[in-house]
DNA sequence: AATATCACG
DNA sequence: ACGTACGTGATATTT
């Protein structure tokens, strides 16, 4: 039998938007419903496997039914543009996927979809007709199914209704829906209904009565008197809400069954415009569908790699743009490593591969080599006749040759690849990298930070994308006036990162247990005396049951505050402590148990065989341009605590080496002055004293002298509040002071530094000309949120605008600084290496005698990193473990 | 896979 | 009337 598959396209669409969330991509556009949209689509094809298929919209004139009743469309909810702006795009979609869309001006979606399913049930088809609207339930019969979709976290799930479901679930037939919607009314789609009546009267009136004429044939029965007044009263209501809920099933659509019949949906153009959306995930799908690439090749045409004469023929023929993209192994889930915990970064075991063709050479094992150049994409597949050291050798001629242009995506990763990268691989005079190596993770960063170009991660695919969009990516990043960044500073850091990376620092296993065991025995004695308060056993680590215990259990007045129940936040909980004891307890033992599982615990497994820990440092994370730590973070060793900083005794130079560790001393707040060129702020840092307490001096009208620690901070937060896109709320919330007070320490500062006013002011309004706010060295942040028609999120926008500046600029003015640190060791203390970069701080291992001067150059390059009107200061240190040198 | 919490700048 | 400080990542718990 064939089965037809009809879609209600507003009604799913709506729900797509309202259950995926907030989803941009790299050119701003929304996407988030045409995501959930194909979602919902690919698992009904792949649950149901239809013969014909279309979808169908509402025109956006108005509506027959609505037409003539105009006052029942007026309170329909206006679309919100963010799911406006989707509709065509989404409809382009499902036509490059050759599905037929079915609009019609005369009629509804509804109207069309009905006609369809009845005419197809009356030839003989099966029919399952998608929707979010309960109104086509009226269709299901035996034949045509009613399928509702949910979008259940993240997972697609749906109700289905053939002709029982509807009566075990509304007591009502299909057709008694229509009578349902007469009396009880449906605002969502505008049906007024009866007032008063609900679905629990209607259905108790339609279990009796049957239909809405019965109802009033027997009106007289009906005793309730409220009710009896009602329906009289509104019997015109009900009668017009009959007629509007009633959904047309005669339309002659003019759809033929030739022309929906499903065919291939894993089209070339639908591929494409699915890339150019950004959809990632469903592009997955079209993976191993046999579906061409953008221009036209296929998997299966690249050319395969596995010999030793094919590859160096194919180096030697090389030149122009070449692509090469290095793929890991597969790795083997099932291996011993995962269980006994030797997975972390293992250079040994990695370069281990004894002989690798070339003789004397250790090279890192690689899966393939991708690379595409104008005379096409090869695959590289290292084996018995070709040997990984043979590859790396042919790349490294490669990548200095005159007539290539060597362009990868992740040089950083790829260092690792080159062998005798100290020699071979470096910064030149100028501070660039030599030999010149493209890197488009990089330069599609820097274009768009928020959300880089993400290429397939197939062998062969990769290379031929990034091959083709490598041209005009550059061309955008130099329009963008972002090539010098890029040149100067996000390429050259990139080989600086990996030299940190490579060096790693030590973390003394022992010191780390030993650490451990001392949090062991208050963490015991925590956990007795918390189960005790609540008078029983339970898991102090989950929220739920802890919000249960205290709130519900305990009966502490404390307020809800999360979609899943109470909030257990450190920030409401100490407002509870001095109360309650428990409570105290449980934000000791919370802080305990977190040093204990994230950093004296998690920290041990990530000591490599050498001893040291080597994190990752991603340059292309984050919306600012700053870098981050991951695998582990070395960016949150905690400090703030005496107890937490202790865990830095752990961290240790190697023998006859001590720690450097230099920090820039309020590099934002300096930037805030220098790049507002606020005369005040200036000149309050030419002063060279405590500018929280000038601060609070020139804003509270106080004699310096006279500065209390509270005024000092309060003068603090605000300066901190300034740089974060400053908002009276949550100055309150730092200060624990009302808005009102808030706002008025915001408009004495403003008062006092007006420049800083008008320099904030200022980046909202470029940003919402721009789309974008940039930094000193002209990265770029876009802002799409101040085009956003949510105001919580345009206030977010704008609090991002005067932030992003701030921080770009010093995380831009950190990294040339940390390429000046490297070039000058490298010059003058070679033995002298960079280990951590904490976003303002610079950790080094330096020989014990070299310690003075290490820290000398570490405060000149560090504080000429930029010229400003504004003294940078560094502040350096050394000692012989990380807390000492902090 | 998402949520809540908390570590850092 | 709404409901917020900016930027990250790891862990444990729950779905």
């Amino acid at each position: 039998m064939s089965k037809l598959m009809l879609i209600d396209g507003h009604s799913i669409v709506n729900r797509a938007f309202y259950g995926v969330p907030e989803l941009s991509n790299a050119s701003g556009l929304h996407v988030n419903a045409i995501y959930g949209f194909l979602n919902i689509l690919f698992k009904l094809l792949d649950d149901e496997s239809p013969d014909y298929l279309c979808v169908a919209f509402d025109m956006s004139a108005p509506t027959f039914r609505h037409e003539r009743y105009p006052e029942y469309k007026g309170t329909r909810k206006p679309m919100p543009e963010e799911l406006r702006e989707q509709i065509p795009v989404l409809k382009d979609v499902l036509r490059a996927m050759d599905i037929t869309i079915v609009e019609h001006a005369g009629w509804e979606a509804d109207d069309i979809l009905g006609s369809l399913a009845v005419k197809a049930e009356s030839e003989g088809m099966e029919v399952s007709l998608v929707s979010g609207d309960r109104d086509l339930l009226q269709i299901a019969t035996d034949a045509i199914k009613i399928v509702l979709p949910k979008t259940k976290a993240g997972k697609t799930e749906y109700e289905i209704y053939h002709t029982q479901d509807v009566i075990d679930k509304y007591q009502v037939s299909p057709a008694g829906i229509i009578e349902l919607k007469a009396l009880m009314g449906d605002s969502s789609d505008n049906i007024p209904g009866v007032p008063k009546v609900g679905e629990k009267t209607a259905t108790s009136l339609l279990v009796e009565y049957k239909t809405v004429a019965n109802v009033y044939d027997n009106l007289d029965k009906i005793t309730k008197k409220g009710l009896h007044d009602t329906l009289e009263a509104n019997r015109d209501k009900a009668e017009l809400s009959r007629w509007l809920a009633t959904i047309k099933t005669d339309c002659d659509t003019g759809v033929t069954w030739d022309e929906i019949a499903l065919k291939n949906i894993y089209t070339d153009k639908a591929y494409e415009s699915l890339k150019t959306l950004g959809l990632k995930k469903i592009l997955d799908r079209f993976e191993g569908k046999n579906v061409t690439s953008d221009s036209g090749i296929k998997a299966e045409e690249f050319v395969t790699i596995d010999d030793r004469n094919e590859c160096g023929k194919l180096f030697d023929s090389v030149k122009g743009n070449v692509v090469f993209v290095i793929h890991k192994p597969e790795m083997n889930k099932n291996t011993r490593e995962e269980s006994d915990g030797q997975m972390g970064f293992d250079l040994e075991a990695m370069t281990a591969g004894a002989d690798n063709g070339s003789g004397d050479r250790d090279v890192k094992e690689f899966g393939s080599m991708s690379v595409t150049y104008d005379g096409g994409t090869y695959v590289i597949k290292p084996g018995d006749s070709l040997k990984h050291g043979f590859v790396i050798e042919c790349l490294n001629s490669l990548i200095v040759r005159d007539d290539v242009s060597p362009v990868t995506y992740d040089v950083k990763a790829v260092y690792e690849y080159i062998c005798d990268a100290d020699k071979t691989v470096g910064l030149d005079d100028n501070g660039h990298l030599f030999p010149h190596i493209d890197d488009m993770m990089l330069i599609s960063y820097l274009l768009n930070p928020i959300k880089a170009r993400e290429y397939d991660d197939k062998p062969g695919f990769v290379s031929h994308e990034i091959f083709n969009d490598y041209e005009v990516s550059v061309k955008a990043l130099k329009d963008a006036g972002m090539d010098k960044l890029y040149e100067d500073i996000e390429l050259p850091l990139s080989y600086v990162l990996y030299t940190c990376q490579k060096a790693g620092i030590i973390a003394d296993k022992n010191k780390l247990i030993e650490y451990g065991n001392s949090l062991e025995g208050r963490i015991d004695e925590l956990e007795r005396s918390i189960c005790d308060q609540a008078g029983e056993k339970f898991n102090i680590n989950s929220p739920k049951q802890l919000g249960e215990i205290l709130f519900n259990k305990m009966g502490i007045q404390g307020g809800k505050k999360t979609k899943n129940g109470y909030s257990t936040a450190a920030d409401v909980l100490e407002k509870l402590a001095p109360e309650y004891p428990i409570v105290n307890d449980i934000l000791e033992y919370r802080g305990l148990t977190k040093l204990k599982s994230t950093y004296a615990d998690g920290l041990q497994e990530c000591i490599a065989k050498d001893g040291r820990i080597h994190t990752t440092f991603n340059q292309t994370i984050t919306a600012t341009g700053r870098i981050s730590s991951t695998d582990p973070n070395l960016q949150n060793i905690p400090i703030r605590t005496e107890l937490g900083r202790k865990i830095r005794k752990c961290f240790v130079p190697k023998s006859g080496y001590v720690f450097i560790d230099a920090d820039y001393s309020q590099i934002e707040l300096r930037l805030l002055a220098h790049m507002s060129q606020d005369k005040g702020l200036i000149e309050a840092y030419g002063m060279d004293a405590d500018i929280h307490k000038i601060t609070a001096s020139k804003v509270f009208h106080i004699p310096f002298d006279e500065v209390t620690p509270e005024k000092r901070r309060d003068a603090k937060a605000v300066n901190f509040g300034l740089v974060y896109g400053i908002s009276s709320f949550g100055l309150s919330q730092d200060l624990g002071i009302s808005r009102k007070e808030a706002a008025q320490y915001i408009d004495e500062y403003f008062i006092t530094y007006p420049g800083v006013k008008t320099f904030l002011d200022r980046q909202v309004s470029d940003a919402k000309e721009n789309g974008y706010v940039t930094t000193m060295y002209a990265r770029r942040r876009p802002v799409p949120e101040l085009k956003n028609s949510n105001y919580m999120m345009r206030q977010f926008g704008e609090r991002v605008a005067m932030n992003s500046p701030i921080q770009g600029t010093a995380a831009d003015i950190m990294k040339i600084a940390m390429i000046k640190v490297y070039k000058a060791l490298k010059a003058e203390l070679p033995d002298a290496a960079i280990l951590i970069q904490v976003h303002d701080e610079l950790l080094l291992e330096v020989k014990s005698e070299e310690a003075e001067k290490a820290a000398m150059i570490l405060k000149r390059e560090m504080e000429n990193a930029a010229e400003l009107d504004v003294k940078l200061e560094v502040d350096v240190h050394s000692g012989s473990d990380w807390y000492e040198a902090k």
